[in-house]
DNA sequence: GGCATTTGACCGCC
DNA sequence: GGCGGTCAAATGCC
């Protein structure tokens, strides 16, 4: 299950392509003739609740590959610029294999409003509880900004594995606001228990890491304007070390008027509920993600984070979209 | 002085 | 040879 609807997150944000769109939509198709079958037997709530995380999660990934945005999160692969970290494919001999790599990579994005740009990169970067140290920093090529190279500053006592990635995006030139791509790699060994990379797939599920999963996470403003959106594949436990997630983080002194730190929030369940989900503006400190509530209905243990009336939201936008017969069962 | 960062050089893969 | 990732000496900061 977890498998699942990782893969569907990771489908929905590639670039939409009538292929995948098209695979897909049978695949939701399928799920939906299996929610009708379980419906009819009234003994199946367990796989009814299931099936209908199976039938949410296709819904949000054809939405994205149609160009809805509805967790708010642009393709990581532009936003990595051009998607060449998306294209790691060496780890080279004292780095990284990429297989490791690539097992184990997981990406989030981080937008902070303009100003000191040195500070900012590193507010918006770094504070994701753990300590990072800075080993590399490198030009790459047809992308307009540098990568930023961090391993975990706990390498050298307890042989910390974990590193991780930082560039800014192109895609968010225009706007006040950096948005910066992290990718994580290897695990937390300094700290048992706890792997900012392996947080982001559920627990315990080592098919999930065997290729990088990619997450969104967005985040509403409680003032207002912010919409929010998470794919959340783990407990809201693990929710501060979630990677291969996007959100934005607007430092307090970059925020518009009326912004603070505080009320950088992530959104919860009652956020999407409440708001159209198209795109976030305002997003939480990272130090608030360990409040987070997880919200996406993937992978919350048999919680649906969705409400009906948003499956049948889905049912009606896939429909619209051409892709699906009209004929799949979508409760009501 | 200790630590983190910077940056040119090096390595390995394609 | 180009490229991305890492190393390690030099440098800066506290």
């Amino acid at each position: 299950m977890a498998l699942t609807m990782v893969s569907l997150a990771a489908i929905a944000d590639r670039k939409p392509t009538a292929a995948s769109a098209q695979l897909v939509a049978e695949g939701r198709e399928s799920a939906a003739r299996l929610y009708a079958l379980l419906v009819g037997s009234s003994a199946l709530h367990g796989p009814v609740g299931l099936t209908e995380q199976i039938l949410l999660c296709f819904d949000r990934a054809l939405a994205k590959l149609h160009g809805v945005n509805l967790a708010g999160a642009e393709d990581d692969d532009d936003a990595a610029g051009n998607g060449n970290s998306r294209k790691r494919k060496s780890g080279r001999g004292r780095g990284l294999t990429a297989a490791s790599a690539a097992a184990s990579s997981k990406r989030m994005r981080v937008s902070s409003a303009g100003g000191n740009g040195a500070r900012i990169e590193r507010k918006a970067t770094m504070d994701d509880k753990f300590l990072w140290r800075k080993y590399g920093q490198k030009d790459i090529k047809n992308s307009k900004y540098p990568r930023f190279y961090y391993r975990c500053s706990y390498k050298d006592d307890h042989g910390c594995t974990a590193t991780k990635q930082v560039q800014q995006s192109e895609d968010d030139d225009d706007t006040a606001s950096p948005v910066y791509v992290i990718t994580y790699f290897g695990e937390h060994t300094c700290r048992p228990g706890i792997d900012a990379a392996a947080m982001v797939v559920d627990g315990g599920e080592e098919e999930d890491q065997l290729s990088p999963a990619q997450m969104v996470i967005s985040f509403a403003s409680s003032g207002g304007g912010g919409d929010a959106s998470v794919s959340w594949p783990c407990s809201g436990d693990d929710a501060q070390n979630n990677s291969e997630t996007s959100h934005e983080s607007r430092p307090p002194d970059q925020a518009p008027a009326g912004e603070e730190e505080e009320r950088l929030r992530p959104c919860t369940t009652a956020d999407v509920s409440d708001e159209p989900i198209m795109d976030q503006s305002t997003p939480p400190a990272p130090e608030l993600l360990a409040d987070l509530k997880p919200m996406d209905g993937c992978l919350l243990d048999g919680e649906s984070l969705f409400g009906m009336d948003e499956l049948v939201y889905f049912h009606e936008l896939s429909a619209a979209l051409g892709l699906l017969d009209r004929d799949w069962a979508a409760p009501v």
